[in-house]
DNA sequence: TGTACATCAGTGAACGCGCGTTCACTGATGTAC
DNA sequence: TGTACATCAGTGAACGCGCGTTCACTGATGTAC
């Protein structure tokens, strides 16, 4: 039925894909500015040096494009992690602890977007099945590293990671701390929580 | 330079507040069935049974009435913790770890708003002053059930409350699981965390 | 080489919507004399 | 008892705004013959 597609229609799709990304780029610095949920189409196409509606050339809608950026981030956070243990820098649970906690506060977009995400999830099809993923790629990590306690890795997996979260979440506007007195306070607080779990060694 | 006020006039304000309290009690009921953040004032207005401009006459906008219901839902778990506290019913982590992840998932447009604030924090004044007392309040119940561990409760009890939060938010759309099998779950983890954080007795 | 046609990225203007909020007004109640 | 006035809860209509999105159009590029 389908022609094979010639070269030329696939370099003008590959064009089409690039155009695509530098869409998605532009909409992350503006999410670097402000709470996503507060950027428009509008600014992003300003970001991006284009008008508003060329971007419905490459989204259908907005949420498509909020959503593609978020899988992207999440692919980020996936690879980087991953290159982090490939290259042996990772060998305790506190160093997971510490490298997570450290992306999520220097990439606040991508944090922000994946609370709103849990709390709202208004994600389907592709994207959602993007996150659950990512989620148990994470979750993974952390099992691996807690199998050598004894307890149910797959548990405490959870609430560790669960755990961070709120960490994250909790201290984030600690009254009257600098963003680097926060910082430390969260790094102190996933070290203590990481020894919890790591030190606990006996049954159950 | 003021005189008494009559008790006609006192009376007068009695009124006032408890038609405000209707205000914030109808909003209450509106945040149950949807985002709170998405609740309108028409909507409000609507459930209160008075047209939207009316609503004016009792709040300036439409923070001040958000943050009115928010300090109201943290007195009320407030009162309540300290009712079970006193009733000798809480006598262990667990026990408060459970009594905190139900509440907030029994009134879950609380819960939304306490995430509201900490991600994008607009409080300020009187309303800010309420939620950072709580806060505190809650984090002294924490280290008080944690100060015989030996480690040091201030912060055992930051990471605490924090990890209860981050498991509240991380598991609330679990995929494909029921919101009673959710709350189980939540439940779990919760009793985890507690065994974690009381068995360690050990120095630092 | 020249001409007619197809494709498609990109655009400016506009549409329709729902929002928070304001405003001029009504009508009920209480007060002063 | 009657009259003029003050207070104030409540209202319907409207304002102005910014949003996501659509639409008819332009202009550049490539293709067919």
């Amino acid at each position: 039925m389908s022609t094979e597609p010639s070269p030329f229609a696939l370099l003008k799709e590959q064009e089409r894909q690039t155009r695509q990304r530098l869409i998605v780029e532009a909409a992350e610095r503006v999410f670097a500015q402000k709470p996503f949920e507060q950027v428009s189409m509008r600014e992003i196409a300003s970001e991006a040096g284009i008008s508003p509606s060329s971007i419905y050339r490459y989204f259908p809608d907005q949420q498509s494009l909020f959503a593609e950026a978020f899988a992207i981030g999440t692919q980020e956070i996936i690879s980087r992690v991953d290159a982090r243990i490939a290259g042996g820098q990772i060998g305790s649970l506190r160093d997971l602890a510490r490298l997570y906690v450290d992306f999520l506060l220097e990439n606040d977009h991508y944090f922000r977007m994946m609370t709103h995400f849990m709390l709202d999830g208004r994600l389907e099809g592709q994207p959602l099945e993007r996150l659950n993923q990512a989620a148990r790629a994470i979750l993974e990590l952390f099992e691996r590293l807690l199998s050598g306690t004894g307890a149910d890795a797959h548990l405490s997996a959870h609430a560790f990671f669960a755990a961070l979260n709120g960490i994250l979440i909790s201290f984030r506007q600690y009254p009257g701390r600098s963003p680097e007195a926060v910082r430390r306070h969260m790094q102190t607080l996933a070290d203590l929580l990481a020894r919890r779990f790591e030190e606990s060694t006996g049954p159950q």
